[in-house]
DNA sequence: CTCGGCCCCCTACCCGGGTAGGGGGCCGAG
DNA sequence: CTCGGCCCCCTACCCGGGTAGGGGGCCGAG
């Protein structure tokens, strides 16, 4: 019996290596492609696979969206398939977002194709997955973890940052200084530096260089929509 | 008559990717792989390949440099490879480094495979190639080109910044303080203020913040590759 | 040779950004 | 109601980062 595998992933070129990689696979078959997540899910409804290999930032729906929307679908919807998701970072927030939303794995794409495909075989027979180091990070996080949101907190925040921290965090992402925030925002300065500080915190940065940094890699901001 | 291809490539997934893809090409032989410039200069030296597909950013050697390894052998080498440059963004310095090194070609990541593969058969061929997006962006550089460096300046830097300055900018990009960069480089911290501020000055940037989005915009940086 | 570009280093200075440690009001959950 | 989270604001302080304006050596082009 074989494995039905769909793959999203915005890189028409990532899809058709990661087909070739894994359509070589006698117990594995590649049913379809989406180049985002909208498409994902319209695939996944109509092809059943078993397997859902999920790029996590992709246009138009990302892939904790589209997780979220295949983990658990609307009434009438039966079908549920696996989802693996994959990144080119480690981003501790997307992974609790994805777990949090169901999905069966979470791997890095500069894994070992073998990795992969051992990954697929793993999650298709019900199993859950994670990167090593994923799973170092997770266990880092849950030690150093005071026990903030005590259970079924509120929402999925980008790592439990506030709406308006997050919206400071992007101003500093689209390079205003503190007092440009501030008008921006109608603040004073210090308020500003307060939610700053608080960001840096949150996320274990040292100055607003490296939130811009945590800004990109997180998918928060992204090249070319400046 | 086949066409020997190696791909030079940091990230094994891509590599075996590409490779998969291309080898299912009844005129391509994927020959070699390395992970890294220097690696891959080696393994072109030993298997002789028509075709190198060079990705431009890795660690050790990059692309650019590995490409100008290749293209202008040392004495005693004679084999000179066709290299096609891989990347995911179209960065019109790392255009003009290429081509001036002899590359054949230069092709975004994203393109579609059958690109890919119809790519590798035209450079093979002896003919050049770009991307249609680089190609527009060659143009629209050379268009809106001041007069600045008169005529076979001496090289093509990100904005006319020197080596080492591009060099600091992908440090502080990296979230490095100014002490840590000094470290890293070996200065004295105040040399790396010098190089930072003709960074800022040159590209007309306030801080190291708008370095960093900067860094990401150009593509000097990308999100994944931390 | 001279000259320009690059690289490395320096002193002196200041300000923006970040830290530490406060306070108050609002609001929804329990 | 109380309590916790969030948001906004404050003083005080300091240091990293950035500016201004120097200098010297190397090297390739002319």
């Amino acid at each position: 019996m074989t494995i039905r595998v769909i793959i999203v992933d915005d890189q028409a070129m990532v899809r058709a290596g990661f087909a070739a990689l894994l359509a070589a696979q006698s117990d594995i078959d590649v049913v379809g492609e989406a180049p985002d997540g909208r498409k994902g899910v319209e695939v996944s409804r109509t092809v059943h696979p078993d397997v859902v290999l999920m790029d996590v930032r992709m246009p138009e729906m990302d892939g904790l969206a589209a997780a979220r929307e295949l983990l658990a679908p609307p009434v009438g919807v039966v079908h549920r398939p696996k989802v693996l998701m994959l990144t080119t970072f480690d981003v501790d927030d997307y992974v609790y977002e994805a777990l949090r939303a169901g999905a069966s794995g979470f791997l890095l794409k500069d894994a070992p194709p073998a990795d992969l495909i051992s990954a697929v075989r793993v999650v298709a027979a019900g199993d859950a997955l994670l990167a090593p180091s994923v799973t170092r990070r997770l266990i880092a996080d849950f030690a150093r973890q005071r026990p903030a949101a005590p259970s079924g907190g509120p929402a999925l925040r980008l790592n439990g940052l506030t709406p308006r921290e997050t919206e400071v965090l992007e101003l500093i992402a689209r390079g205003l200084s503190n007092q440009e925030i501030a008008a921006r925002l109608v603040l004073a300065e210090q308020t500003v530096k307060t939610h700053i500080g608080r960001v840096l915190a949150k996320l274990g940065l040292r100055d607003r260089a490296q939130a811009v940094i945590f800004a990109y890699e997180s998918g928060l901001v992204t090249p070319g929509d400046a």
